[in-house]
DNA sequence: CGAAAAGTTGACTCTCATCAAGATGCGTGG
DNA sequence: CCACGCATCTTGATGAGAGTCAACTTTTCG
């Protein structure tokens, strides 16, 4: 069971944090653990859909998410979105807030998502008193950074098939690690979701993604969608995989 | 005059490097200022089209831009290439084959390029004595992930015209804040870096540069492209231009 | 002087956006 | 329980935007 906080919310204590048994992350020493565990300062939990973060806001605080999908993206003047990319367990949202003041994005969740709340104060003393860290933070900001180049690549080089199957062996490849997509799970998007990602019209994305189901290669439930055959998927897209070398997170 | 080395390659003190004259960059203690001076061990120069970085390499340096233009790019096995972002003075080049062991993409110069060498090994040291300094690569990583963020939303949602302004101005807003675009100098880019960066054919490039040149914004010479309106530019481009933060570098 | 690199332009083709219409499933309120 | 609206997915028709091919000019450089 999870214990409760004077304000009614339960919270997991980072000692017993689920993810940390994954072998997809790094283990923590002791006192990494017990830093940690005073730096968060609460639980956050939203439903599906709702605006985690808010382009243009300042009071950003940090946060980690413990379990669910979301989604960074922007939005254009007159509505067209880009969803940059997508949010899963382990993940730290908010970062840009706290380093530069301002949010330059929002994030939404695609699921029921629980965040870990962190003091945005006390990210000074992480820097002072814990480099290790720090330099996982540094090293979370890159892999960051390199999903993105693989993001601009895609889009700006690959054709519509390429590209939806990349990125739907993308999904599949990260939810996998953090052991999102146990039994029949599903993919949480809509196709509005992949159209906004792919930079494409949903028009085409319906029948590109289409031509993948015919394929199949995937299925298209009400609920998302679902990965037949990941090896076909990252034949079509032209994917390397990145090996499995386990990352930290905090 | 710049002192020589014992093998010869003259280099420039931290204490005198001309970027700390520019109000871009904040100011260092003294301290600090003493620790990055150990961390540098010498410069590297090279010329115009020379790869800087191989994508798949493993002993990277780190780096960081002393003058000259550069910029980031990933390839598929076929050829295409998708260059990422551009490469200023202040720039840190590499942090990703330092921290993630293998570098995912490759750098090139546009002009000739002198860096700043930095050894990996004492990379540690900076997490653990200078704390201020490990937030700046922080922050220098998420200046990296926003800049990156602005390319996803350009190149998936903005027109062809709309792409080619935004890059311009994002080039010329860029190399402005360090002192690139002195007098009648251009950006150093042909139309098949900025193909390359927009996810469009040369020959289509073209055209929509032409669009460009028709209106009075720009100039193409032999040399690059010379801004002539970039207010005009950032109103094509639908552009928001991000204050004028003072940022670190290393 | 010849070759290579960069820019230019027109013709043709194909990808993809837009418009339009319908089908399906779901939640809410009567 | 049914009717209605709403979100999502689907499909076809049409046209605009972007890629490809090809020929030519200009400049650079050995």
């Amino acid at each position: 069971m999870s214990p409760k906080k004077p304000n009614g919310i339960s919270t997991t204590p980072c000692q017993q944090c689920p993810l940390r048994d994954l072998p997809h992350f790094r283990d923590f020493s002791s006192s990494e653990l017990d830093f940690v565990s005073r730096f968060k300062t609460g639980e956050l939990a939203v439903e599906s859909g709702s605006v985690i973060l808010m382009e243009g806001s300042h009071s950003a605080h940090l946060y980690t998410v413990l379990a669910g999908w979301a989604f960074r993206y922007k939005t254009l003047e007159d509505g067209r979105r880009q969803i940059l990319n997508y949010v899963m367990p382990g993940d730290l949202v908010g970062l840009q807030g706290t380093v530069m003041g301002e949010m330059q994005h929002s994030v939404e969740a695609l699921s029921p998502v629980t965040l870990c709340v962190f003091e945005r104060s006390r990210l000074n003393n992480l820097f002072t008193d814990h480099p290790t860290l720090a330099y996982d933070l540094t090293w979370i900001a890159a892999s960051e950074e390199r999903m993105l180049d693989s993001h601009l690549l895609s889009i700006g080089r690959r054709t519509a098939l390429e590209r939806a199957a990349y990125l739907i062996a993308f999904l599949y490849s990260r939810a996998k690690a953090v052991a999102l997509l146990q039994g029949e799970a599903t993919i949480p998007v809509t196709q509005q979701h992949v159209a906004d990602t792919l930079g494409l019209s949903i028009v085409h994305t319906n029948k590109t993604l289409r031509k993948l189901v015919d394929r199949g290669l995937i299925r298209w439930t009400d609920k998302g969608c679902l990965v037949l055959d990941d090896a076909g998927l990252a034949q079509v897209a032209g994917w390397e995989s990145d090996g499995k070398r386990q990352r930290p997170f905090i």
